[in-house]
DNA sequence: ACGACTTTGTGCGTGCGTTCACAAACGCTT
DNA sequence: AAGCGTTTGTGAACGCACGCACAAAGTCGT
């Protein structure tokens, strides 16, 4: 089983059939039954893993507090959107002064569910589960691998990472006694649907998804994908369209893009210059 | 260097500090400039791969026509956002039959830019990056790798799908020859940021990050970033969430929640029951 | 040839996310 | 103690995107 023809990317988002937390139509929430953290917007939740990392390069600088405007271009986003982000997760900031980066790093932590341990299967062995299971940023941030599984007999009984690769007829054993929560799929995309359908039914609620396939899965499990050949395409998109815009100026100088009032964009004249 | 300390995952978008070429931005964009496929929305560019992908397995499979239900249903999204996706680059569908899946393959394929060749450069040859030269979707899709750079000895001079790892020294030179237009980052996070900006240098207009860190670049650059532990963590929010919700339902058992499936605590007897 | 059925394409309402702008809060200085 | 500069937190406006629902358009059956 090798993860070779596996691709990589991102494009998730929420389940298209379920908005889980959110009312809408049904069911409404109890809106404000607990504390604050309940209707975190999801893409304020994308957001926090980047905070958390530029947090912890300021933490080991040494780095005692942080303004919204700092934290925010070491996280590439803007400072309103920052400030916002971080007011849903209740507000630990002091005005004049900014936020305390320890104080800010255990409290994105807690909201993300990094004071407990999860544990983690990978399932494909081929390069990229390699790369996976040898990945240092698991144990670092709470997450453990606790077993990886593949097919071929290539390279089932290999130590990975201080790990032995088991056959997948283990899986549903292994599960029992390990209890992971998340199950990272680096299989071929032909067997991708039939191995989540395993995983899942072992009770398995959140899964990574590097096969290039749309997974279905019943009500209640997580599923993202990564596929880097959306990627590329996305990549490849702007590309073109680019050296369309290029080819446009080209033929016609005077009446360049509009919109930003002024003259044709530099974009054609860099692109020119710096693509031939 | 060695991508083992590097991460995957998404979260990416238009890039925070510019709006570059983006269509939706500020501009008014000279309306009728060009045929259609000016304003394509981000979000549609970014499901376009996965139409175009559940169109190749259709065709594969011998399919002549597709109705939008029926490949929304295929692609994991809702119809009327399928149709409204694809009306944004012209229509090509037939009313009471559905849209012809040569056509409509193809058509995607030139708003994507895949009818051309796009070179493409990975560098950083650890387990990651010989996993993404190893992937076989790349050339299936116009991608064509390259080269292959690392700093390491214990890669360089080694053969990787038919191409040899070449110094990071030999980089310049290098793209003075082939060209490439996009770069895949699989370096460590370290390093990252000098390597990407010795790529923006040579023209590479378009980078692909899987390292850990916020790239800064100049204006006109495209980066989109891939990022394994965020994606963990935004799963892990989701789980812990899903448990503090079950834990709320255990003591207030007012009203149940939709949820089916297994909540973070009483997977334990899902588990059991399908196990043993 | 005509009517009934199917399916696309899209106008419109709604909700979410982002951005702007400002008042409240805090520290620091005088 | 009071004023001043700084920074947070948030109310409000804007824009995008999603979903619904329906008319237009085309096919199929009779």
């Amino acid at each position: 089983m090798n993860d070779d023809d596996v691709t990589v990317g991102p494009l998730s988002g929420p389940r298209p059939g379920q908005r889980a937390g959110t009312p809408g139509a049904g069911g409404g929430e109890p809106t404000g039954s607990e504390e604050a953290g309940r209707g975190v917007p999801d893409a304020t939740v994308a957001r926090l893993p980047q905070y958390l990392r530029a947090l912890t390069v300021l933490a080991e600088r040494g780095t005692e507090t942080v303004s919204s405007e700092a934290l925010a271009a070491a996280a590439g986003v803007g400072s309103a959107k920052l400030r916002k982000d971080l007011s849903h997760l209740g507000s630990y900031g002091t005005r004049g002064v900014g936020y305390e980066v320890a104080r800010l790093v255990q409290q994105i932590s807690e909201h993300l569910g990094l004071t407990q341990r999860w544990s983690v299967v990978i399932i494909g062995i081929g390069n990229l589960g390699h790369a996976l299971a040898g990945y240092g940023g698991f144990a670092s941030r709470g997450f453990g691998v606790v077993g990886l599984f593949d097919d071929s007999p290539a390279v089932v009984g290999k130590r990975v990472n201080g790990l032995v690769v088991r056959p997948l007829a283990q899986f549903e054993a292994a599960v029992a006694d390990e209890r992971p929560t998340i199950a990272v799929l680096a299989v071929p995309a032909a067997v991708a649907q039939r191995v989540c359908d395993r995983v899942v039914a072992t009770g398995v609620s959140s899964v990574l998804n590097f096969a290039p396939v749309v997974l279905q899965v019943p009500e209640g499990v997580h599923v993202r994908k990564v596929d880097l050949a959306s990627e590329l395409q996305i990549l490849a998109f702007h590309e073109q369209r680019r050296a369309a815009l290029a080819r446009a100026a080209r033929l016609v100088p005077g009446a360049a893009p509009a919109g930003r009032g002024t003259s044709g964009e530099p974009e054609a004249a860099a692109v020119a210059g710096v693509v031939r």
